[in-house]
DNA sequence: CAATCGTCCTGCGGGC
DNA sequence: TGCCCGCAGGACGATT
């Protein structure tokens, strides 16, 4: 599922390959992450924004197949093929982001630890994993990357915000950074469908530690992980090495 | 304010 | 072997 890593693999290839070239008359500027939006700006102040969700592709001069939900053609013959298995993913033109910007949490990459705490406050009765992947609280992290930052800071998805300790908020808010900087470096997880702007898999699938391992051994203490239900989601953690 | 449920969708794995 | 069932989940709106 793209989440931060994967979107932001994206953006950085989209970007060295299609500015400068022409979409529809309007030439392309930038393009932007927002949250797990991927955002492309042209000329005139319009933006092209696409979310992925769960099997969203974005295909530099990529080939249709029956998942392909839109090609958009640029001016120079190059193409971007918009692919959704499972077609709860979206795009559409706005005339400005601005809306769209203030409706996000500040971004995961750039939230100070004062700021986190700040946050965190705000929601004492939440469950730490459903403030992760709330996009209004702190933006671009979902289900794969808030387990996996919450194993290396050895809390439980679980945990009422108000029980955890100062050390475990600088921990959580400390791995938030590590982890999502190690996803982009390796060009994000392909869990499931997932690829990035050249049709590549990313490599972090196999850093994983929790996530989709119930019933398999914690590589760090060998206890069987396990996996509970919050909302309609699924949390994995160690029941030894989290508290 | 927080949690839950229904909604969108379809490939895939489990069970028989 | 093949068929049916239900799970997986990001985000939003309505409800409790």
């Amino acid at each position: 599922m793209p989440e931060l890593p994967e979107v932001e693999t994206i953006k950085r290839q989209l970007s060295r390959e299609i500015i400068g070239k022409k979409l529809e008359g309007d030439k392309v500027v930038g393009v932007r992450r927002r949250a797990k939006i991927l955002i492309i700006d042209f000329t005139d102040g319009s933006s092209l924004i696409f979310h992925l969700k769960l099997t969203g592709q974005l295909i530099l001069n990529g080939e249709a197949s029956k998942h392909t939900r839109c090609i958009f053609k640029f001016d120079d013959g190059s193409n971007l093929v918009f692919n959704d298995m499972r077609k709860f993913g979206w795009w559409k033109k706005i005339a400005s982001t601005k809306k769209l910007e203030e409706s996000f949490g500040p971004e995961a990459l750039e939230v100070s630890l004062t700021e986190f705490k700040k946050i965190l406050s705000k929601r004492p009765k939440a469950k730490i994993k459903a403030l992760l992947m709330d996009q209004k609280a702190i933006a671009g992290i979902g289900n794969i990357y808030s387990d996996e930052i919450l194993f290396l800071s050895k809390v439980r998805p679980l945990r009422l915000i108000v029980s955890l300790m100062q050390s475990e908020v600088s921990s959580i808010w400390a791995n938030i950074g590590r982890i999502l900087k190690r996803a982009v470096k390796l060009r994000g997880t392909s869990e499931r469908s997932y690829v990035d702007a050249r049709g590549k898999k990313g490599n972090y699938l196999k850093e994983l530690k929790v996530y989709r391992r119930e019933n398999k051994k914690c590589f760090r203490c060998g206890t069987l992980i396990k996996r509970e239900k919050l909302g309609s989601r699924s949390a994995h953690y160690c029941p030894n090495c989290q508290k």
